[in-house]
DNA sequence: ACAGTGACTACAT
DNA sequence: AATGTAGCCACTG
């Protein structure tokens, strides 16, 4: 069994293009579902030790960008997810229901 | 070393 | 329906 992060950040690479997952999804489907916060921190720390990952297709369980203000700009966020096709409202993503990616049933 | 804090969520009041 | 509490654990002052 890897570190808890390097398990993390693994899953996040997977997250498939135009789509995103929540921090409670991958907590999940690492078995540590009361867990969910470590993800956001470690999202927090992959700015060092991942700057490629996808960080922007980690939202929280509502599909509402609350981690867009740790990214370089306060667009940065919404920016990289709309160049997917993801839409963006008033911070939340729209369809979110539609673009969930479950990591459970990639793995 | 100790206490506060945070990119969260589920459960209880 | 809306708030409050509990659990996770690394980082910072």
């Amino acid at each position: 069994m890897k570190d808890f992060y390097s398990k993390v950040y693994e899953i996040v690479e997977l997250i498939p293009y135009g789509r995103v997952t929540t921090y409670g999804a991958i907590a999940e489907a690492l078995g540590a579902r009361k867990s969910s916060r470590l993800v956001g921190i470690a999202m927090n720390l992959s700015h060092e030790l991942v700057p490629n990952l996808p960080a922007h297709r980690v939202v929280n369980r509502n599909g509402v960008l609350t981690g867009k203000h740790h990214f370089i700009g306060a667009n940065t966020m919404e920016n990289l997810l709309s160049n997917e096709g993801i839409e963006i409202v008033d911070d939340v993503i729209k369809n979110f229901k539609l673009l969930f990616w479950n990591p459970r049933e990639e793995l």
